[in-house]
This record gives structure tokens, sequence and C-alpha cells, in this order.
DNA sequence: TAAAAATACTCCATAGGTATTTTAT
DNA sequence: ATAAAATACCTATGGAGTATTTTTA
């Protein structure tokens, strides 16, 4: 009567995805009249309609709605523990911070110091990748701690330490009508082209799609797109490319992001390090960004 | 392979609970073999062991130490998706939001007045109690918002909108050493009786355990416990009782919270109607404080 | 030796398969 | 007429029970 168990979360999440019986059956790899069947049985136990359904359309109702939400996080969730408990049983676990090339803003090296400093602590993976889900890689227990920026990166759900902040700055060519500026405000970019980061949707974006930072790089030098981003993610800069501080862009914060509900003493003994190694900057960061907005 | 059932959690966190395999089956209500047998089944479906058993002693690994931790908080997802998903199912869907006697600091009519006035919403019902697990009700699904009150309450999981800031006063006899005094300091409340609030372990409470305000009122009426809280929790002041603003004690914050991940249209436009309120009292909020702080 | 977990077996509830019918466009 | 979901029925995996053995303070 109570429980619903998470064959049946997933099997109602391809329906409610995919809202074709046969189709999902096929993802699920079992058979339409199977899957027809439990969904019936889950509506039964939950005492509700999840869907909508005649011969030729399949639609959430309300109730199917909020579980296709629910049920997500909650398979999240599940996910999570498994894979975080797996870890935990390894031989020999290891902390795994997840982060894209060059968002570390050179702190990661003392913060890894400081770390190993800390006795009996298991030793830290960094996994560098441009994929747009570092975040997920948190909820999912795939990871244990990630470099993350603020406000692109989606924090909910997740614990976060600020570690350092950075003025915006609009990289272009050397040779483009702004390069001379000393400063731009937003307006000034109004009609060129800026890249549209794959895995986001932007409302501005015209420019053409980019993965990362070098292909980015790349376009900029072709005069393709004019990029807004924090100054140190384009580090070390194409001699050919020039940096100009944006503003009123909103500033990016680099923040040290872990799943909330952690209880793990290494992730503890990892946040301790890097806010005492970002301490140790936060003079020099705040020269960078005074600096960056006098220019 | 992949999948673990939440049946299989259920177990796993009565027996990490109770640390005793007999004990766990009885309070599940089926018989020990089987339940040795799944967790055997899940210890193997993990590929790695959750707890240390001998016929004598059961003791958690790190890795069924995590599993409890991250456990608790998939099953509580599971529970939430089930339960908002019935009630978002039902005939004629409510609002839930719990609150604790006195804790809204005369800002809910006005909020169910602003949020009655949007059309289409389901009504509010509002669950008054002194149970500490407020938050919790949140996290696993029985209320969509809460008003609850930081630093107090544990916010993690939660996304909360400040709506007003109140100043901590001592509450004491009228005749008490302190009562004359216009203001005070924590330190001159060494030595007096504070109250265990019960549900919260707290460090420096010596007092008796109390559950609810009208208790308290009691109690420091008859010269039992000096109380330092919000001054509106006490609202109507017994006549024999006076408050005396102590100066250093971190200010309560009354916050509006509400999950996390909630999509909820209803949730949204009860926190419009709730900081709206907030923005047009805030004014008079902040005279308050300040005139409670020049005391 | 006593208390508790593990093993051995038996049973049946149900997840899942195949074949077929119903339904709506 | 056709595509898709529902129904009917069958099979077998595995969840849960009882009886018993093993283990160690």
């Amino acid at each position: 009567m109570e429980g619903v168990e998470t064959r049946e979360l997933v099997y109602f999440l391809a329906v409610a995805t995919e809202l074709h019986f046969t189709r999902a059956a096929e993802r699920l790899g079992i058979a339409q009249p199977a899957l027809s069947k439990a969904i019936r049985v889950l509506e039964r136990r939950l005492g509700v309609r999840l869907l909508d359904r005649d011969s030729h359309r399949v639609a959430l109702t309300e109730a199917g709605e909020v579980l296709l939400h629910e049920g997500r996080h909650a398979l999240d969730a599940v996910t999570a523990a498994v894979r975080r408990t797996r870890r935990a049983g390894q031989d020999e676990p290891r902390l795994v911070l997840v982060m894209k090339p060059g968002g570390d803003r050179g702190l990661l090296p003392d913060i890894l110091a400081a770390y190993d400093a800390e006795p009996g602590m298991p030793p830290v993976e960094v996994v560098v990748t441009n994929a747009p889900d570092r975040a997920d890689r948190l909820r999912d227990g795939r990871a244990d701690l990630a470099l993350l920026h603020r406000p692109r990166d989606d924090l909910r759900g997740l614990d976060a330490e600020e570690l350092a902040v950075e003025q915006q700055v609009a990289v272009m060519p050397r040779h483009h009508r702004l390069a001379s500026r000393r400063s731009l405000r937003m307006a000034d970019l109004r009609g060129e082209p800026l890249p549209r980061w794959v895995g986001t949707e932007s409302e501005d974006a015209t420019g053409p799609e980019v993965t990362d930072t070098a292909q980015l790089s790349q376009l900029v030098a072709l005069g393709r797109v004019v990029a807004v981003l924090p100054e140190s993610l384009l580090a070390p800069l194409r001699p050919e490319l020039v940096c100009v501080p944006v503003l009123d862009a909103t500033p990016s914060t680099l923040v040290l992001a872990w799943p909330e509900q952690s209880r793990s003493p290494a992730v503890a003994a990892f946040v301790r390090a890097a806010t005492a190694v970002s301490a140790r900057r936060l003079g020099t960061v705040d020269d960078d960004v005074a600096r960056v907005v006098d220019a």
C-alpha cells in the first residue's frame, strides 16, 4: 500500500517522457503489456490517475506532472545514494572533484596542497570536463565536489562556499572596433554575435554554438563572435585577442559546491582547505578586480 | 544489477538503526532470515559490505555509514514524491502551510488575502503545530510551505525567502534582578536557567524541558526559567512578565520556505504574495527593530 | 550455553512474456 | 484500416515463510 518501488518510478518516468507506452517499453527493454500493467498498478497504489490515455494519445494529468518532477528528483537521490555507497566501499576511496578546463582561477594547486596536508584523507581525483552537467554530477553521486560559477550554474540542492569574484570581460580580436576601449557596457555589444554555449538556453545569443574555450578562442580570433566571460577562463590569452572589462555584466563568482546533505569528513576537510586558501588570496583577488574595474 | 529498490533501502535503514537483525525484522513485520537474505542480496548488488556482523555484534562499515545517510535522504525524496503526487490528484488539492503558533508575526492574514486575490489557485490549509519537524514536513511532502525561523531551523534542502528580521529579547518575571535593565548581553544571562526545547539539542540550556510557548510563559512567570526569543512569539505578553532586548543575540529571521525543486505554480504565487506583503511592511518592521535596539 | 545470524528448503505472489481483443482516428 | 493500449493467460523468478544449523561471547 505504502511503498513505491524505484523500478515503478523508472517505468513511469519512461512513459511520462515518451508519452507512448510502446516506445517507452522498448526503451526499458520490456514488453508493452508489462509496462501497461505496471503503470495501472502504480496508479492504483497511489490512488491517483497519472496519465490520460486512449489508443492514440497519452497525456500527463496534473498529478502525473507532479510525479514526473518529484520522481526524477527521488530517483536522482536513490542513484546518488548507490553511487556514493559504492565509492565509499572501494578499496581506495577517492574524493571526486569536477571542474571545467581553466575553471579554478589558479586556486586549485594551493587547495590541493592544503588538503593533502591533512592526515588520513582520501586522494582527490580531479575530473576536468566541458560537459554542462557538472552540478548534476554532484546531485547524482558521480562527484563529491565541484568548482562552479555563479550565477551560470544552478546550485539548487547544493551547498557552496564562495572562493573568488571576478569581473567579466569582453574578448575580441585586436582589430575590433571596440578593442581600444578601456571599458564597455553591455549596451555597447548590441548587435555583436554572442556564442551559444551548448547545454544552456540563452536569450540573446545569436552566434555559433561553442562547446569549449579553445573552440571559442578560435572563433573570436576569426572575428565570428565576441565573448563575455571571466578573464581567467581564457588564460593564457592568444596574442591576437584583447580583453575589455564589461562594467555592467554581473560578475562571475567561483564557488566550491558539494551535495547539501553531505556528511563526509573528506568533503569537509577539502572545503576547509579551499576556504583557507581563498581567504589567503582574497586581498590579491580583490586587487585584481579593482584593477580591472579601474581600467 | 543497477536498481536498488526502495524496499531494500527501508530494510537496510531498519538494520542500520537497530544494529540488530532480529529486532529490525520485528519492526519491519518480516522474519529474520528474510531480512538477512535481503541485506546479503543488497550487499551483493552494490558490490560492497555494508555491515560487519558476527553472532553478537552488528556494526556499520564506512560504506554502510554512507548508505545510512544517503539512503534516508533518498527515501525522503521518494515518500515526498508519493505524497505530493497523491495530494495533487485529490479532487480539491490544497496548498499546505505549516507554522508554529504565533510564528507569523502578524503577516499571515495579509499574505493569505494577497494570495486569495490570485485567480484559480488552490485554497491554503494552515497547519499550526508545535512539533519540531516543520522543516521535515516540507522535505517529505507533507507540506508545501512553511514559516520558519533562521537560524533556529535547518533550511537545507529548502528554498527560502526572508520576510522579517526581529531582535531577540529576554523574557522574565517583573521582579527579576535584570527586569529593570534597558538592554542585556548574553553574558548577563550567565547562570540563568535556559529552557531546553524538545527536539533540539542545545549546548547551554540547563533548565526544564518545554514544548510550547504557553508552557514557557508559565515557567517564566514561576521564575523557573528565563527565555531568549523573538518578542512576537509570546505576544500577547502576560502582564507579570517583561521583555528586555538582548543586544548580542543573533536576530531571528522569519522566512517562508518551500522545497527546493518545487515547480508548483501555487507555491510560486504564494511566495509572490508573501514577499509583496513583506516588502510593504518592511519599513514598519525595520522601525520596530530600531526601536527595540534603541531601548 | 544462549543468543543471534546464517543456511536450507518450500511456497506463492507477482513481474514479465505471448497471444489476442478493444478502441479511436 | 491501422496503430496503440488493454485484456487474458501463462511462466518463472525471487521474496518471504518455517525449521534448522553455525558461531562466538
